[in-house]
DNA sequence: ATCTTAATACGAATTTGTTCGTACAAACAT
DNA sequence: ATGTTTGTACGAACAAATTCGTATTAAGAT
C-alpha cells in the first residue's frame, strides 16, 4: 500500500490538516486563495485521494465530509526519508545544518531545538 | 527560469555530482547497479536536463561529456523549501526535530549539530 | 409541484514525465 | 574500404497527474 500523496494531493491534504473535517468546497475555497482551478478539479482530486485510502469521507449527508487517514506527521517524515535519499546522502546532520544555515532560524526556533538536543546528553 | 529537477533527473545528478564529469554511460552504468533501464533513456533524460539547462555539456569529442549546473547544496534548498511549504508550515525548528526524531542520528552526528548551534549562542 | 442552486460522479482531454525503438554518424579494427 | 561497435538524435508510445465539461441527483425556495 503506497501513501505517497502527489504534490496537489498534498496542497489538499494542507486544508484538511488545517481544518479538520471538511468539505470539498471549504478546501477549494482555500485552494482559490492562492491559485485558480476549477471546483470539479478539486472534487475529482478528493475523490482519487479517497480511493487510494488518502482520506475517509462520511458520506451519510448530500455533502461528503472529509477528513485526513495520514498525519502531517507521517507525510513530514515520508519527505524527509524522500530528500534525505535524494539529495543528502542519507546524512541527517547535513540536512538539519543547511535547515538552519539557509532558512534561517528565529532565536526562539534555535533554542527550542538546543532543548530539544538535551535530549541525547545522557544517553551514550 | 525554474531549475526544479523531477524525480529520474535527481536520480542523474546524484551520479553527477559524486563523479564530478561523467559520460552518458558513465551514468547508465552507475544506475544500472539500482535500477534497469535501456540505456537510450538514460541518454535522453540527459538530453532533456540539457535542454533544461540542468547540465551543461562538452560535445567537442563524439561521446559528450556532461556536468550539473546545479549544485547539491542548491538541490538541497530547493527540497527544504518544498516540504517546508507543503507539510512543514514553514517551521524550521518542526523540520530539525522530527527529523532528529524519527531518523536517529548518530553521536557524532548530534554532537556536529551542537557544535554548528553554538555559532547563534552570541547572536541576538 | 416546480424551479433553482449546490452537490457528486465520471469520462475524456491535456499536460508532464518516462521509456524505448529506430535511424544515422563517428571511431575503430581488420 | 568495409564491417562492427559505440555513440547521439529524435519521434512516438506509454504512464501518471491534472484539469474540466457534462450529466445527474438531492435539497431548498417559491
Amino acid at each position: 500500500m503506497e501513501l505517497k500523496p502527489t504534490e496537489s494531493e498534498l496542497e489538499i491534504l494542507q486544508v484538511i490538516w488545517k481544518m479538520g473535517k471538511c468539505t470539498v468546497r471549504d478546501v477549494h475555497e482555500e485552494l482559490s486563495k492562492n491559485k485558480d482551478a476549477g471546483y470539479t478539479t478539486t472534487l475529482k482530486l478528493m475523490q482519487i485521494m479517497h480511493d487510494k485510502g488518502l482520506v475517509t469521507r462520511d458520506t451519510s449527508s448530500k455533502t461528503h465530509v472529509y477528513s485526513a487517514v495520514i498525519s502531517r506527521e507521517q507525510a513530514q517524515n515520508t519527505a524527509l526519508d524522500k530528500i534525505l535519499d535524494t539529495v543528502f546522502k542519507g546524512s541527517t546532520a547535513d540536512l538539519v545544518i543547511q535547515a538552519l544555515g539557509q532558512h534561517r532560524a528565529s532565536k526562539d526556533e534555535i533554542d527550542a531545538i538546543k532543548d530539544y538536543l538535551k535530549q541525547f546528553e545522557n544517553k551514550e
